[in-house]
Order: structure tokens, then sequence, then C-alpha cells
RNA sequence: GCAGAUGUGGCGGAACUGGUAGACGCACAGGACUUAAAAUCCUGCGGACGAAUAAUCCGUGCCGGUUCGAUUCCGGCCAUCUGCACCA
């Protein structure tokens, strides 16, 4: 075989010195955005994975520029983040030397893999030209009221003496030391994404998204209605304002419950529960995650020694705390109804509080406690009698009438926490004046450079803390004397807005022009790994739409189009991981056979959307068939075929073309859907057609052979782009193979030839008939008819039904024996 | 516990809105070419019973239903995977 990495390079040269690949802004063809997700440089090298993702969601934009779309096909680095970081720490070599030499490297085999990729537009979101404008959105978002600061826990490993974020904890315990983490709270920077929770959720439905993945979101934002209702507690002019689904159960409540954490539960605990209280609470805040989260471990509480009264019945019900009840979910205050609620329930059981039934079933029968099923009231009084559903409304109208409560809904989402104790990352642009307080670094100051002399190693303080030459700052307002804020951002901030930034990634006035990326955006197409789907894809739809109110563009949503790849999991089945010592490299693949028989392999071997355990099988059998197309062309330009004179077209040329109409027409589907393995299955039949065609034909017709053939490389092009390009040369081409357009589909040629038409009696397929595809339904039917397994059921057996879909299928459904 | 996804030959995986189950490929077997091997080409390849390229039966996780006809639709289970998980 001829083809080799020496091919690959040979046309990426050639490529390169073409600029087959810049994009034409100017250009008069619709756009299409292909995007894929950016890569994270925190190992040396692409791998596997990388390979899945990007080489065959790269043929996906190549498919479309062929099909006539002016593509904009970017890719870029979401440089910053934790495992630099963490390398650094652990051998000394410094997050912005190890960073850049990976992106060095990664682009390098990006262009080795033959990306279509326009470098130009490229975004390293470590570097100042783009965290410069990270920083300027914090600020925006800032004056806009949405970033704010507040006391959090945050997790912390005494240990290492260092905040955690979420993704160095795993399973409750440090990533480093396996130490088990505790809370602290610690002043942290948030987006207020909440102000979002509703339109976030309602855009869903108009998104081209995997279901899936819109369910996962629509479970994180966890939108549940429900009343709020005051409990005033007695002897003071506090009160309890709790939410609940199920108002209807209010008669029910026998205790309510705080969480441990909320302010409130010094000023009401009594002086004689003061002590218990206090040691309960410096429990809480010890235990660690994996105890507080279980939902096996057995609930425990205090008794703060208050009251408070039922609003709807009058009840006086002690109030306590407990840490089943979450600080941060509806308003930290829950109305306990043991009868109806499990949670409840068991603690009551654990305390010895008073149950009360309120609720029962539909039809009346005794139930078991904790009932928790809508049913029919009882013991409430005057709404005794009501369903579940009616007590609601008519509860909450109650409440509202009284002013101690009203409708409501609530949301799990929570306000994204954007502060990061930790050095590679943006800083955030904020001055503390002890005069005028908190102040935003204005557009001219920015960026806030981050200093390369900085010692990253962990001992509990954030590591820009350190430097002084950073931190000493002068106010921008006052002037006077002010420290920076020392945290650095979330590297999920700025992966939330690099899509925007990339049409124009060039631009020192702007993050980005408003008419650029009104024209541009959203992403026609996004490519990517679900395991983002709660995380990045929430947070950049967020800013898209929190960007869109601050005036800057003029869209909703980032992301038209949504696609997963799979995961390719180690040859074991096990996901792969150093650890395990079950991952493949793909480097020695490309070398040994070239660029784009790896690429063909994985999207022919694997199903894209799925993934699977590797197996290296298949990919001699991929060697295999660009053997057979070689030798095809071969023996074209060898002039080793002999031609025919020109005739009308027989059964086979019109078999040649419609075999070549059908594979035009599912390959674009295929290719459509990133259905890679069948489309390159029917590939595959084309070329077996071909050489049926060749070895079939007494006469071969030299215009229709050679325009199929030249079909057949096109069609090619998009999926193995350097190979195609070589046989297109080959076969006597002058100019790129990729400029040329795909195939379109000629709805003659597909419904000529011969077709079968399958004859079945009674559901079973007793025959099948070949049939010139233009005869008419009368004829086939005329056909059909004569089949001898079809005389013998007339003869044999009573005819009950016949069934005959005109030139698909023919049943007969026979009655008893005649 | 809740939600979602998946389940088809020895294997990876096909099958449009219900219409020839197993496309395409791997592996395997037989044959051709060769002194031989490799490569290549041809043929076969779900299972059962057959000498059979004859006929019949079974077969898409399991049980049942709708239909002339079900991998596809409906009801009920089972298994695996992935999210979320004391959310009031």
């Amino acid at each position: 075989m001829n083809y080799s990495k020496q091919t690959d390079l040979k046309w990426q040269k050639k490529w390169k010195e073409d600029g087959l690949y810049k994009f034409d802004a100017n250009s008069k063809k619709p756009k299409f955005y292909a995007l894929e997700m950016f890569s994270y440089p925190s190992g040396a090298k692409l791998h596997l994975g990388h390979w899945f993702n990007f080489a065959p969601a790269d043929s996906f934009a190549r498919f479309k520029k062929m099909q006539g779309y002016n593509v904009f096909h970017p890719m870029g680095f979401d440089a910053f983040g934790l495992p630099a970081e963490n390398y650094a720490i652990k051998t000394g070599i410094h997050p912005e030397d190890s960073t850049r030499k990976n992106i060095e490297t990664m682009k390098r085999q990006l262009e080795e893999m033959g990306g279509s990729y326009d470098w130009d537009y490229s975004v390293e979101t470590c570097m100042p030209n783009y965290y410069k404008w990270t920083q300027w959105i914090f600020t925006k978002l800032y004056e806009a009221g949405l970033a704010y600061k507040k006391e959090a826990p945050v997790n912390w490993c005494d240990s290492c003496k260092t905040v955690l974020a979420n993704e160095q904890v795993i399973d409750c315990k440090c990533e480093r030391c396996g130490t088990v983490i505790e809370r602290r709270k610690l002043a942290q920077w948030f987006f207020k994404i909440t102000d979002y929770a509703e339109e976030l959720l309602d855009c869903l439905k108009d998104l081209d998204w995997p279901e899936s993945t819109k369910k996962v979101q629509t479970n994180w934002i966890g939108k549940s209605y429900g009343s709020e209702a005051k409990f005033k507690i007695e002897n003071t002019d506090l009160e309890l304002n709790i939410f609940s689904t199920r108002i209807d159960t209010i008669s029910g409540v026998t205790y309510m419950v705080v969480a441990p954490e909320s302010d409130i539960v010094k000023k009401i605990t009594t002086p004689e529960q003061k002590e218990k209280v206090e040691k309960y609470i410096q429990n809480t805040l010890k235990l660690n995650e994996i105890d507080r989260l279980s939902t096996e471990r057995e609930k425990t509480g205090e008794f703060t020694g208050a009251y408070a009264i039922n609003p709807i019945t009058g009840d006086r019900v002690p109030i306590w705390i407990a840490d089943y009840v979450l600080e941060d979910y509806g308003t930290g205050q829950v109305m306990a109804v043991p009868a109806h609620d499990e949670r409840d329930y068991e603690f009551a059981i654990k305390y010895n509080l008073p149950i009360k039934q309120v609720i029962t079933s539909k039809d009346e029968k005794e139930v078991e406690l904790p009932y928790t099923d809508y049913g029919i009231l009882v013991n409430s009084g005057k709404y005794d009698g009501l369903t579940s559903e009616e007590a609601k409304d008519k509860i909450t109208e109650e409440l509202e009438k009284q002013n101690k409560g009203r409708k409501t809904i609530n949301y799990r989402l929570k306000d994204w926490l954007i502060s990061r104790q930790r050095y590679w990352g943006a800083p955030i642009p904020i001055i503390n004046c002890e005069k005028c307080g908190t102040v935003a670094v204005p557009e001219k100051d920015l960026p806030v450079l981050l200093p390369y002399d900085v010692e990253f190693r962990p001992d509990g303080e954030s590591p820009l803390k350190k430097s002084k030459e950073f931190m000493e700052c002068k106010c921008p307002k006052c002037g006077g004397p002010a420290t920076r804020e020392a945290d650095t951002l979330d590297t999920f901030v700025c992966s939330s807005w690099y899509q925007l930034r990339y049409p124009d990634a060039k631009n020192d006035k702007k993050a980005f022009d408003r008419d650029v990326i009104n024209k541009m955006a959203p992403a026609d197409v996004y490519v990517g790994g679900k395991e983002h789907a709660a995380m990045h894809l929430i947070y950049a739809r967020f800013m898209t739409k929190a960007l869109r109110d601050l005036g800057y563009l003029d869209f909703d949503e980032p992301f038209k189009r949504l696609v997963h790849q799979g995961m390719i999991l180690g040859p074991d089945g096990n996901k792969m991981s150093k650890s395990k010592g079950n991952t493949v490299s793909p480097d020695e693949y490309i070398d040994k056979y070239g660029a784009d028989i790896f690429r063909m392999y994985l999207m022919f071997g694997f199903d894209y959307k799925n993934g699977g355990p590797w197996d290296d099988k298949g990919i001699e059998a991929m060697t295999r068939y660009f053997t057979r197309i070689e030798k095809l062309i071969d023996s074209i330009s060898n002039n080793e075929i002999t031609y025919g004179e020109e005739k009308e077209l027989s059964i086979e040329e019109k078999d040649l073309l419609r075999v070549k109409a059908r594979t035009i027409k599912s390959m674009t589907q295929d290719i459509q859907e990133f259905q890679f393995n069948t489309a390159i299955a029917r590939h595959m039949e084309l070329l077996n057609q071909i050489n049926e065609y060749l070895r079939v034909s007494k006469n071969i017709n030299e215009k229709i052979f050679k325009q199929v053939v030249t079909e057949y490389l096109v069609l090619l092009a998009p999926l193995a782009p350097h190979f195609a390009e070589e046989l297109w040369k080959a076969f006597g081409k002058e100019t790129s193979i990729h400029k040329e357009e795909w195939p379109k589909v000629n709805e003659e040629e597909l419904n000529g030839g011969t077709k079968q038409v399958p004859i079945q009696i009674n559901g079973k397929l007793k025959d099948c008939i070949s049939v010139d595809a233009e005869a008419s339904n009368e004829e086939i039917l005329e056909l059909i008819k004569k089949s001898p397994k079809i005389v013998e059921a007339y003869n044999n057996f009573e005819i009950k039904k016949e069934i005959y879909v005109p030139g698909k299928i023919y049943n007969l459904v026979t009655g008893a024996k005649k």
C-alpha cells in the first residue's frame, strides 16, 4: 500500500501553504459554526479520547463545508486549572511552562490528525489577551448585581491546610492525601445563576439536544411548586418561614426543624438548651461530608427549647435543629409532619415526638404510616374531606389572607460559587479598599495579570496572598492604599464564554464585537462529552443569557444542537486510567498506519455516541479497505480496464447507479446524525458494487463507471482527508478534493435497476422475487401470483386475506386446508 | 430511593414512519493462486434437525398483549451502566 504517515505530512504541508482551511468571514455562503468542546491541556499529549471526540467531529465539519456552508471550525485550549497546578506542586515545573509546552504539542498533534481548524481564531484561556476579557465579564456581572460575595461553606482538607475545589474532592476525601474533608465557612464570590433558573429551564424545550441531557439539566435546576408558611415563634417577634410542597399536611405538624447552621438558632435557643445545642452545632460542622450526606445514617437532632405556633391550627409545636435539614435549600427551615414524610417519621420515632395523621387514602382504607401519597384530609378541622390537591389551594389561600404565607416556587439550583483559593486561574478583578469597600478593577486597568513568581505550594492560604507585589495596590476610586482579591476564578468561568470569543479572537478592544457574534453565533453544532451536562453546559447557557441582558449580544442560547460522543474504554472494559494501567496511546497507531486509517477505524469500529472498549483487531481490516480502494484507482490510472462501446444503460449499470445514489443518500443522512459507522459501511458497499460491476459487466461503460468512481472518492473526502486527496491526484485531478461539492442524490438513478419484493405466507417469509425497479405494481403482483409458493398455497388452502403493500411486501393469510 | 440510557450471532455493530432480523466488518471454516507461507481473490457462516445449496421449527433480556405481520407499539418484570441523591 502506498498510503502512510508520509502521505499525511505531504498534504498537511500543501494545505497549509494553500490556506485551504482559512475561514472567510466575508463569504456569501450560509455560515455553519461547528464547535467541539476545547481541550484541557493537562496531559502532555492528545489521548485516545481526544481523537475519538475530535477526528469524527472534524469529518462532520468537512462534510458541512462540502455541502456548501461557510464552515467556521475553531479549536482552542481550556488552559487554566488544577491539574497543571497539582503537577507543578509535584514536579516543581511552573504551570505556565508545562501548559505552554502541552498546548504546542497538542496543537501539532491536531494538525497531524488532519483537523480542518483555522488556528487564526484560536483561544487559550490562560493568555492575558483572553483572561482580560474573562475578568471584564466578571466586572460587568458585578456591576449588574450578578456577582456577589457571601460567606459560604468550602471544602477544607486539614492535612494539606487548604481549601479544595469540588473537583478535587473524591468520595469526600482530598484527592491528594486522602484525608476526609471538612466544611468551613469563608467569604466567597458567586454568580447569581439562580436569577436565570426559570429561563434556563424554559428554553430547554427548544434546543436540539439529547433528551437525557435536557433531563439532567431539568433535575439539576429542580423546580418544585409549593407554599411558604410563617410560624410565629412563641414569646418573640421572630418567625420561622418554611417551604413545603405538601402544605395540605400542615395540620399534621408536630414539630419544626431548622438547619443547625442557621443564624436564627442562636436567637431562639433557650438558656437551658444552649449548651446541648451548641455542642450539636459543633459536631455537625466537624462531621465529615460522608456522614452528613449519608441517607443510611440515623438522624440526629437537638431541641432548642423554643416553640412555634401553627398558623392554621394554632398548635404549639417544639422547634428542633437537625442536620437532615439543609441550610441552602428552600428556607433552611421545615415543618415536620411525621405521619406523612419518611424522614420526619424516622426522626419522630427516635425522639419520641408525637405523630398526627391528617391524610387518609382516597378509597378510605386504613393506611400505614408514614403515608406519603396524596389522599383525603382528616383531623384538619374545616379542611376535612378535601383532597390533597384541593386542600393545597385552600390552605394557601387562607395563609395569604392572614399574610402568613403564599404560593411559591423553589429551585434546587444554587448560585455558582466561582472563587478558587488557587494560583493557576484568572485573578478575580476586585480591589478591597478600606474606605471604598469592594471596587471592581476598571476596564483600563485590565487584565489583572497573574504573577509568575508565586509560591503555590498549599498551606491554607490563597497562593496570590503571598505575593506582596500582587496584593498591594491603589484603590481606583480614592487612590488610597488597597489590596487585591487573592482568589482566582473557577475555570468554568473561562470556558463559559470561549465560544463567543472564537469568531473575534484577536479583538483587543472588546471581548467580542456585537455584530460579529450575532452573525456567527449560536454554534450550529456542539460536540463533547456528556459529563459536562450539568456544569459547563449550564454555565455557558447562563453566561449567554446574562450577556444578552447586559446588551452585548442578541441571542438566547449558545449551542443550537448538541451531540455527545461516547467514551472509549480500556480493553478490559473499564474507564481508561493510568492507575489501572489500561490506557491506549494513539501515537503508535498513527505512526504505523497513518492518521486516516486510524480516524476511519475509530469511526467505523465504534458507535460514535456510545463508544466502547478499545480493540484494535479491526484496524487491519481498515488497512485492507484502503488497499482495495488504491487498487481500484491504480487499475484506472494504469489503464488496466477495457471499456466497451457506449450503449443504452444495461441492468448492471442501472444497479451500479442505484447503489451509488443510495450510498449518497444514506451517507448524507448518517453523517448528519454522527453515525459514521454506517456511513462507512455504505461506502464499502459501494466499492463492493463497483467491483461487482467490473466483474459482471461485459461492456464497461467508461462514462458511467468513471462518474461513479469520482463520486465515490468525493464521498471519502471528509472521512479520510489525506488519503482521498492523494487518490484524487492519482485519478488525474489537479485541484483539491476538499473543494468539491458533496454529491447529490439523483432520484431517477435511485429507482433504477432491480429490486427485491419479499413474499410472506402468514407473516413468514417464503419467497422473494427480483423485479425491474420500474415495473408497475400490477406487473409485480402478477409475478407474485406466479410464485410457486403462492400457487401452492392457493391450491391447498382457503385464502382468508391478502395484503399487498405495493412494491414493498406481499403477505397471504391462509385458513384451513381445502 | 429517584431519573435517564442500554439489552440483537463467537465479536464490533445494522435494520427508514410496524414490512426480507443479523447490513458492513472482524473472527472462523473450505477452496483458488503458491514449492510453501504471507498477501490477495472466491464461497460458507444465528441455532436445532438433516447428506443437503431440500423441508420444517426456534430465535432480537424475560412474560404477556395489539396486528396479516413486532427488534420496532402497549402492559408487567429482570439485568447492566450513567447521573442525582435526607431537596421538605
